[in-house]
DNA sequence: CGTGTTTGACCGGCGC
DNA sequence: GCGCCGGTCAAACACG
């Protein structure tokens, strides 16, 4: 893709300014003076405050910049993803009339395609057929949704993580599929009745098919990566799921930009004007904090401050 | 020993 | 009515 080049920009950002950030913490918090450089003549507090401003606009400018650019690497991976895995929305069920007749839309969250089946027009077409007496118990209004998953051909365990802890209650092999398909139960709450139905797609091996049933009648409060039945006997990993968004690389301060700003200062007041200033020294607060928090950078911003005292220590 | 998985049996809907 | 098939149950089993 077009990340490398991405990161690379990224990582130049980040070479000045959240160095002068935690530079000018330390100059405030530990008494290091800024202008360790030996210049020697000190920065006046408004001149500092102009340059972080600069700095500032600029980054924001970037960052509206690689925020386009990741928009539109988004909709060219939706658009790949739909165009590899759309062909297998089309349900294989020949044999329920009704879910012939629902309508499905498809959509790709963190790396599945979710496709929704809406029962609403079940009910018109089957006046007609006279069918809807027989119908089962389930609700027709049960909310049906179908999750593509692509994993490892090798990867012989039915388990889609999804945020939801699950208990298996059954495995069949179905009559057009080779290969088993196995029920979930929701077992988070204990009155929830989703339940959940995983089967490799017959046409692509490497796709799992999770449909899930019902709605879940709580909220999902565990993480994607800790999820589903346990993994006993040790069964083989689960297939990644979801695009891994927890990153080591220093590039996610950009992210912090934005969540600082729409978490902590607009979404408190968003259609307020707001101090530009007592917003820009949040974000340098903000991103100063998490810098020093981090050994590494503290480390080598000790190392960096020390070889340059040594440089400019009289002989 | 508690919890979750496995798997054969059972049940009910549907087509012929 | 019979057989097929998908879905569910529950006893046995496995694991920590």
């Amino acid at each position: 893709m077009r990340s490398s080049w991405m990161n690379a920009n990224l990582d130049l950002n980040l070479v000045s300014f959240p160095f002068r950030a935690a530079a000018k913490e330390e100059e405030e918090h530990v008494n290091i003076p800024i202008n360790f450089m030996g210049v020697g003549n000190k920065v006046s507090m408004n001149d500092e405050a102009s340059v972080l401003k600069e700095e500032l606009n600029r980054l924001k400018e970037e960052n509206r910049r690689l925020t386009n650019t990741l928009s539109t690497m988004t909709e060219d991976y939706t658009a790949l993803q739909k165009s590899r895995l759309g062909l297998v929305v089309e349900t294989t069920s020949r044999k329920r009339k009704a879910e012939n007749n629902q309508e499905v839309k498809s959509d790709v969250v963190n790396g599945s395609i979710i496709c929704s089946l809406n029962n609403d027009n079940v009910g018109e077409s089957s006046s007609s057929e006279g069918d809807s007496s027989k119908k089962p118990k389930e609700d027709p209004k049960t909310k049906v949704s179908k999750v593509y998953v692509r994993t490892e051909p090798s990867d012989t365990s039915l388990v889609v993580k999804d945020g939801y802890q699950w208990r298996k209650y059954g495995q069949k092999v179905t009559r057009d599929n080779p290969s088993p398909r196995a029920y979930f139960r929701c077992s988070f709450a204990p009155g929830c009745p989703v339940k959940k139905k995983v089967q490799r797609s017959a046409e692509d091996p490497s796709v799992m098919v999770a449909t899930y049933e019902g709605e879940h009648n709580h909220t999902n409060c565990t993480k994607p990566d800790t999820l589903t039945a346990s993994n006993r006997g040790g069964a083989p990993a689960p297939p990644s799921v979801f695009v891994n968004r927890s990153s080591a690389n220093p590039s996610v301060t950009l992210d912090l930009i934005q969540t600082t700003l729409s978490q902590s200062c607009l979404a408190q007041a968003p259609r307020r004007e707001i101090d530009s200033l007592e917003l820009e020294k949040h974000l340098v607060e903000q991103m100063a904090s998490s810098l020093t928090r981090d050994p590494g950078f503290t480390s080598a911003l000790a190392a960096a401050i020390s070889g340059m005292v040594v440089r400019n220590s009289p002989m």
